[in-house]
DNA sequence: ACATTTTCTTAGGTTTCCCTAACTTAGCCG
DNA sequence: CGGCTAAGTTAGGGAAACCTAAGAAAATGT
């Protein structure tokens, strides 16, 4: 099992190494708020432990193993953030510093409770994918609803949003995961849309509710 | 601030210290699962900061500031537990080692919407009191279901044993908190009691069961 | 290309919290 | 009361994770 500052470390790393997974100790040693030679001996420490491929001089790296630790992690939080904000009521602004907390509870159960209660979302309300039970990142391109054109055809995936309000009006729309919708029209001046599913000929949704409506290319 | 480490400690003279409120050395030694010498040192540490009262070779006592601190810890213990059995759909017997772990969270803003949410409640699950935000418990008066008498009509509010096996027992006969029960007949031999409650007319339960479950006037 | 600056590493120290081994105090018993 | 045992303490050490100070490597500018 990793301690808690190892993981802070893998998360940062995951966090910063976006676009060519690299990272440097400078970098790490920013973000984590801790002086380089600490950073140094901790990153040699998960190297020992095959989280990190390193080299001295050179930016540090996750392993597959690292990244799927650090991947755990994150999904951890980004479920706990949803959480907070879905079904207790917290604003965003409020959820990252308990998030931050609760994301290293070593409790399965606990998780996959959250997760249920959720129903199982694969992106946070930010657009964020949620790293499945494995670590692993799904990298599905989802586009939102409010981003397509009229004519275009789209089915309905994901929705960034789960607060009991929004659901139950989606239900009362008949709005469900996997349902095929066609955009008729889109209002220039408010961003508002028509479209066409199941048995509805032309309803029309608010910019407010298509930005919340993630889909991919029917 | 406490450490972690310190919670612990301070949790666990607070629950051991019931009746004088004295606590040895190697009672907290057993119950923390750590060797004397690292709760001797530790108990010195904290009667350097005044959470407890301690000389060489006598037993430990908490401080009133000591009793605030270790109140507070188990208040977010008890919130959590209720919360997650509340709201989560948890069961009793899940709920503890979650508890344990989250109690140490940081953040006041999330221990007050759970107490909220759940409607600031003075008892938790297992029916043992929810020390206020400053700390402090309201004593209530409890009577065991085995010092009633036939005829006697009480209400279920407390167990005084959380184990898994025992809370499964509970569950499996339908025993929850808040239930009515009437006093049928009791056993002078073995003390065993037939009571009614829900939909049981005549159920029998054992001495060491009713030995557990504490009761207030119905 | 070489001198300066920046980044990284090494060395050595601190705090927290745990340990084992060995010693001391307190309680008990004949 | 003296001696034994159980409980408590002291001494010394180790792992984790941080730090500062100082030296080494790499990058950078003219």
């Amino acid at each position: 099992m990793n301690t808690y500052a190892e993981e802070n470390y893998l998360k940062a790393l995951f966090n910063l190494g976006n676009e060519k997974g690299e990272v440097t100790v400078q970098e790490l040693s920013r973000r984590l708020d801790i002086k380089m030679p600490s950073v140094n001996s901790m990153v040699k420490k998960l190297a020992e432990k095959e989280m990190v491929h390193y080299e001295s001089y050179k930016p540090v790296k996750l392993t597959e193993k690292g990244k799927t630790e650090a991947g755990l992690i994150i999904r951890k939080h980004r479920l706990t953030e949803m959480y907070l904000v879905e079904k207790m009521g917290f604003g965003w602004e409020q959820v990252h510093g308990i998030a931050e907390q609760v994301e290293h509870l070593q409790s399965p159960l606990f998780f996959d409770k959250i997760d249920e209660l959720l129903g199982y979302p694969k992106i946070d309300p930010h657009g964020s994918p949620i790293p499945d039970k494995n670590g692993k990142i799904q990298w599905v391109h989802y586009q939102k609803l409010s981003d397509q054109k009229a004519g275009d055809k789209v089915k309905l995936t994901a929705v960034t949003h789960s607060s009991e309000d929004f659901l139950r009006f989606l239900n009362s729309r008949g709005l469900n995961l996997g349902l095929i919708i066609k955009v008729l029209s889109v209002e220039a001046f408010d961003g508002s849309m028509t479209v066409s599913y199941g048995k509805k000929t032309a309803e029309t949704l608010t910019k407010t509710v298509t930005d919340k409506l993630l889909t991919e290319k029917a």
